[in-house]
This record gives C-alpha cells, structure tokens and sequence, in this order.
DNA sequence: ATCTAGTTTATAATTGTTCTAAAGTGAAAA
DNA sequence: TTTTCACTTTAGAACAATTATAAACTAGAT
C-alpha cells in the first residue's frame, strides 16, 4: 500500500493526516497479510517500532475511527480485550487459543449446507464460523 | 432439574453445597430453557429474586467454578462482558444485536459441508458458528 | 462441642476502555 | 507573515468488568 493509499484512507475516513495518524496508517495498511491485533499488543508494537511515543488515546480514537470508516473490522475472541483486524471482508476465523493468535480463512473456504432461518421477524446479518484449534 | 440433582451438580464440582451456592445452581440449572447470562446480569436477577443478598465475589466464584467444572460455557460476544450458558453442549448461535440476546442453535441444525484443514500441527477443537440477526 | 478447611464478604487492586480538559498544531483568513 | 480557530494530541482521571485479599463465618468431621 502506497503512501497516497494511506493519505487517502485517512482523508476518507475525515481524518486529518497528522503524525501520528500516518504512523498508525502505515503500520496497519502497509502490509501484505492481515493484521490481527489489540489495542495493547498494537500500542506495543508501535512504541517497539517508532521513535515517537503515541499516546494510546491517540491510539484507540484513530482505531476507532478506521472501526467507524469501515477499515478495521472487529473480531470476537473468549478474553475481554477487544480484537481488531484489517481483513474488512467477510472471512471466518481459526483461533489458537494456545498463542491467542487468529488466522483468517477465506468467506469460500467454507460452505454451510443448512442453516436455520432467522428467529420472528428478524434476518440474517451475517454468519461467523470460528474454529477453535488444538494440537 | 430436583434439588438432588442440585447438590449433586455441587458436589460434582467439588463445592460444598452452601446456601449461596445452591440458590446460584437453583436459579441457573432449574428451568426448561437455555440460559445466556453475564455476571451483571445474573447478580441482578439474584438481587431481584432472592431474600438474601449474595456477594458479587462469590457469584464470580461459582460461576467459574460451574465453568471449571464444564456445568457452564463461555459464550463469545462483541463486547466486553463475559456471556455464559447453562448450554454446554456443542451448539451455535444466533445474537441479536438489538436486545444484546443469544439464541440457541442445535449442533444438527447447522451443516458444514465445507471446511479448511487445520495449519500445521494443529487440529480442530470445535467449530462455533455466530449469526448476527438484524431487524 | 470443638476444630479446621472451606466459604463468604466487603473492599482493594487490576485491567481494559472511555472521558476530560488543557496544551499543541496547521491550514486558511486577514 | 501573523492571526485565528477548529481539529488533535496528550496525561491523567473516570469508569466498568474482573480478580485478589484478608478477615469473619460456616459446614461437616472428629
Ligand atoms: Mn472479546
Ligand atoms: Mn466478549
Ligand atoms: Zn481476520
Ligand atoms: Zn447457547
């Protein structure tokens, strides 16, 4: 992903193209594979990798606002920490609960035959498969 | 479910059946249907319905205990509220978003005809399916 | 009845997240 | 340019969910 990529989806999600949002951007955009990540493991990772230090309120409102802009998604995992991902299509998900590491897995990969229909006047937004894994 | 069936789910668990244990295990395991519950929402229930107050730190306790013990589930919901279910078989779900409320899904009414191999060295635990309802 | 390990409880501590309000910044107007 | 002002960042406070602590309290064995 190119910097004008980055400057784009800041601009698209009404986001000033600060500092800090630049860094945030191109750390979660400018990679190949998706991103799995928490607001913490995130923050760490950024205080690993920059020279400048983030704020993590800078940190959660500039998540929250890619969330909002529709660029990060939000993936459900046992635990209470929220998890985040870059991977915004829809896709379903192995979790190894030994590293608490998500792997994606493409909306193709699975096919579900049966299904039961949406309870009293309610329909179906969208489906989730998480698959737990072991060794 | 008899009360002899209370003290034994307790005593199963390794608990001894005290009188806060057993209106917990009364309150969750005497009724027809599943039920979904976080620890809020379990402790007001318990507040509403009961004479004597239980401690917080103790419907924590059993709780995780009934948990431990495989008498409960832990349910993933988007949130940071911990959702458990008296459920424990293999089942899925449907979640209304709208009235934060899990539905039971029976394991045979959902069919996978297609699924990914497991990566390297793992294997699959199990499989949880979610589907998010909207109006 | 006594003893003891297990239990309950109020409260403190911890963790993840959101809020606040003051100081900082930058693009555009004057 | 300087000024302006809405937008940002930030440290720290506040809040919410959960877990830990440690003192008072049983249940059940002796
Ligand atoms: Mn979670
Ligand atoms: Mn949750
Ligand atoms: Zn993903
Ligand atoms: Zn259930």
């Amino acid at each position: 992903m190119k910097k004008i990529d980055i400057l784009k989806k800041l601009r698209s999600s009404g986001l000033r193209p600060t500092k800090q949002r630049v860094e945030i951007a191109k750390f979660l955009f400018e990679r190949e594979k998706t991103f799995h990540f928490t607001v913490e493991s995130l923050n760490k990772l950024l205080t690993k990798k920059s020279i400048s230090k983030i704020a993590l309120a800078t940190i959660y409102n500039t998540v929250h606002a890619f969330k909002a802009a529709g660029h990060l998604s939000e993936v459900e995992v046992r635990g209470n920490k929220t998890y985040f991902d870059t991977n915004v299509s829809n896709h379903h998900h192995f979790y190894d609960s030994e590293t608490a590491e998500l792997i994606d897995i493409d909306a193709n990969d699975i096919i579900i035959q049966k299904i039961p229909k949406a309870p009293n006047g309610k329909k179906i937004k969208n489906v989730e498969v998480f698959i737990n894994l072991k060794n």
